[in-house]
DNA sequence: CGTTGACTTTGTCCTTAGGGGAAGGTGTAT
DNA sequence: ATACACCTTCCCCTAAGGACAAAGTCAACG
């Protein structure tokens, strides 16, 4: 039998993380010294507890883990692959997106060198004022969560076109997104797919034609809080004031799989003079 | 002035998010109604959100932020892109950890679907029983957190190569390391890097010879644990105990860059007859 | 056999970056 | 005037332990 700390050392995880997995239930020590309250592990436990540090290795969640080791043999092998599998998936996400990250930061490094600030950018936006006409949309809206997003144009634009082709509706514009949310949410927000059509029927609505406040933006779409920033920001300078809610026209159809920097997007704020 | 509800819509983070940051005084709303508390913002406040969301995008922690907004003018341009550029290499760091973590996953997946249990590779290892003979060691000893092992290595080896070079003392083996923790800490190991050497000069020692178990581990050092608790599992089996701090000798030198899955490195474990 | 020092126990508070929800106050449109 | 959307503060919660502190236990040494 070990005690905590030759146990600690062999496996290299603190003993302070031994008591706690002891405490969640995630490896409990063989034997537990009634008096003294010490704790002692076995030999054979080494290999549960490098398991359990393989997992945690490949990001795994504690629970996650416990989860794994709770499977019956006989389902086990299955279950472990498919978790394995979609760990991967995860991970390869998480490296693309760091990917992303090094290639901002060298844009910022290398404009910095130049004596560019980092976000001068944010001064070369154009707006324009613009008169839309009225529309009718074919819509569908539901409150998502800003990490579905991308998911979720994929998804209720493929509804909607599926809509227009089965009921041979006329296809009239690009797909747009309305954005109802009174403030941000992480959790979820107020959104609305639409694409208009020329034929009134269920499940469409009018969307007025009003001034607008137009911004394009050509790139990918984390930049699109600097455009509404800046959209704000100009109608608050000239005196106009937003009287409905902001939507976007995706130019290029974000289900053609192109480079997301090569995106264009349109974006409305509806406004009126203060 | 926007209320705090129209500023998260526009910036995209939510109202929770901008009354943490008041509070943390990263970003303080522009005007606070006196009598209802109410916050507002400032369009020109847009643009150090924004700020922050890219930094944020870049995985500085809120402190850096607050600390990389608070800089000077003067100064911060320079300060900055060390900033970024520091960050720039922890990620792709992070990133190499990542296709590492990627590649093991394959590794175990492919197994699982040829039958192969993912732990059976710990019952291959082989362990010798030798003996060894006392030698006489150039040691630095000290306090090494696990993150900076890696550095370490470097570090404190070349700083015992350079003595030996000056000194023109005689080498006579290849680096090692003894682990004189008596538990696992994340926060610090008693460490002592060590080179056998022929003479016996100020900060050197015996280092005694005695039974030992050896394992040999032919790949990268995160297996090393496995390699660990092998030995312990043998020699729990087979009748010994550990009667000395354990020791690895580096057969491939750490400091030759070379793929890490090609290290050779034998662990010796000093032990006896129970 | 006693003492020392190393080891272990439980307990409490702390960390990041906010999320959830309650109870109650405020702004504004009808 | 009232309804309702919006805002306030307050408190508790997260994951995976780390940092102590006070007190109890084990083993070795004299």
């Amino acid at each position: 039998m070990l005690s905590i700390g030759e146990f600690s050392k062999i496996c290299g995880v603190s003993t302070k993380t031994l008591r706690y997995y002891d405490e969640i239930g995630l490896i409990n020590p063989d034997e537990i010294n009634a008096e003294s309250g010490y704790r002692y592990y076995s030999i054979d436990q080494l290999k549960r507890m490098l398991y359990i540090n393989r997992l945690k290795s490949y990001h795994f969640s504690l629970e996650e883990i416990k989860t794994m080791l709770e499977l019956e043999e006989d389902q086990s092998e299955e279950m472990l692959c498919s978790a394995l599998n979609h760990k991967k998936n995860e991970i390869q996400e998480k490296l693309k997106a760091f990917e992303y990250v090094v290639k901002q930061l060298n844009q910022d490094i290398s404009n910095l060198e130049k004596g560019v600030p980092i976000m001068s950018y944010l001064d070369d936006f154009e707006v324009q004022l613009v008169e839309t006409k009225p529309i009718n949309i074919l819509y569908k809206r539901l409150i998502l969560s800003s990490d579905d997003y991308a998911s979720g144009y994929g998804r209720y634009f493929s509804e909607l076109y599926e809509r227009i082709a089965k009921e041979k509706l006329t296809l009239l514009g690009q797909p747009m997104t309305i954005y109802h949310s009174p403030e941000f949410n992480p959790a979820g927000n107020d959104t609305e797919f639409a694409i208009t059509i020329a034929e009134t029927v269920k499940g469409t609505r009018d969307l007025p034609g009003s001034l607008c406040a137009k911004s394009v933006l050509n790139g990918a779409y984390p930049e699109l809080t600097s455009v509404y920033a800046n959209l704000m920001k100009w109608i608050e300078n000239e005196g106009y004031e937003l009287i409905l809610p902001p939507y976007e026209i995706y130019v290029t159809d974000p289900n053609q799989a192109i480079d997301p920097e090569e995106y264009v997007t349109e974006v409305y704020f509806p406004v009126k003079k203060k």
